[in-house]
DNA sequence: CATAACATTTGACCGGGGTCAAACTCCCTT
DNA sequence: AAGGGAGTTTGACCCCGGTCAAATGTTATG
């Protein structure tokens, strides 16, 4: 009967740490590894114990595939709820950015707080003022409703040789400090870049921007993906 | 070290549920009286002896002054923290309407879900992206950060006598139905009325308004509280 | 190949927010 | 003044998501 109650958790055990849970297991076997209980708790802020008891009642749940002492991956109901929160973080971020004005650096935290307390409806408004973007303020693809992703043509900076011309597509850190730095040399997603320089010996690279000449430290530098034009 | 965390409770024990309680039993002692403990279960979809548990449970905390067998009232601490989570419902409201183009029936249950996931930083970008708004879409007050409420003159229209000329004020209630229906015939908050006629033993009473002739059961027309012209 | 170092799981425990059934208060009526 | 019924609390229990310490598994290394 409790519409609100309805609006929070439609599954039963689908709620905000089950969420989170399967969010940050995702992201940790997008490379097709699987996700190690210590770096799940890790991200978690939470103990490898405490996680490793969230991991097997989520296998309960059928929403991961563990395998014990070796690692866990998500099943396709646990990428499907995985995906929708990711597309609901970066709808938000988006959101955050271009309705409330927010700065791109600010928007992970409140995202992350109003992931889990949405619904579909909300998600679908989003998307619909926004026009249906495909990337999040800092360049992370959006999935869309059915869960797929964009193909992009992305590749990471440091991969490139001297004299590379492209466009930055994605800064690719939730760190609000090193984005606001980033930021705060023009170098965000739609900037076109010349790289004039990488140090040896993983000291500094050299980039030029319509907003001047940036020295950046390598880790920072790995942080970004470019666009090759 | 987790904003997340951070984000999502600034006091420890003072979470979601915490909340929706505070919530109730300010709601239930606006007139005074105190709130029995079946009333706040019932409204939180509850059993009686949960929230018996639960009331315990918020008064060790000093959030709640319980005398057993009696009932509840908030302490000072209690009252502040209801009267952030009214005032973040009612932004959130007007937000979700004036930003988000919702229907003024729609978006009771999403500020319900999100009341409890936002911070004083979104709370206070609303605030503003709002202009500092008094009151919700369906005319309640809006308290102030300080937790103050504006003096206003709204009486219940039912008590009124025939021939009385003033504007709607507030439409008191959360039901998505009665405000759809009452919003359809353009009886909203700022809507001129005349009182034309009240039938006798709990009958309809007839409006005139902009919009044309409307008649309202009992029932409606005790929802609606107007300021005299 | 044994063993040390590390990762992981288990076990005992906790607090939070629920359930139901039984016991208890309160208060009204006879 | 005594009962009875409604409202309230307690007790036993549940699930969830954590903690810590101890036990166990895995793997790399001498």
């Amino acid at each position: 009967m409790s519409t609100a109650k309805h609006m929070q958790r439609e599954h039963v055990g689908v709620n905000n740490a089950t969420l989170h849970y399967l969010d940050v297991i995702y992201r940790l076997t997008i490379d097709g590894e699987s996700a190690n209980t210590t770096e799940i708790a890790v991200r978690l802020h939470v103990t490898p114990s405490g996680a490793s008891v969230m991991l097997k009642r989520l296998s309960e749940r059928k929403l991961v595939q563990l395998t014990p002492y070796k690692g866990a991956t998500l099943t396709a109901a646990g990428k499907k709820l995985a995906l929708r929160t990711i597309r609901r973080h970066r709808l938000l971020e988006m959101f955050l950015v271009t309705v409330m004005k927010f700065e791109w650096h600010e928007v992970d935290p409140h995202a992350h707080a109003l992931e889990t307390a949405i619904n579909d409806e909300f998600e679908e408004r989003m998307d619909l003022m926004l026009g249906h973007p495909t990337r999040c303020p800092h360049g992370h693809l959006i999935p869309a409703k059915d869960g797929s992703l964009p193909k992009v043509a992305d590749v990471p900076l440091m991969d490139q040789s001297i004299g590379f011309d492209g466009i930055i597509r994605c800064v690719d850190t939730d760190n609000g400090d090193l984005l606001k730095y980033i930021g705060d040399q023009g170098l965000m997603p739609g900037t076109h870049v010349h790289l004039k320089e990488v140090a040896p010996y993983g000291g500094p690279i050299t980039l030029e921007s319509d907003h001047g000449i940036h020295t950046l430290g390598r880790n920072l530098a790995e942080l970004v993906y470019v666009e090759r034009v």
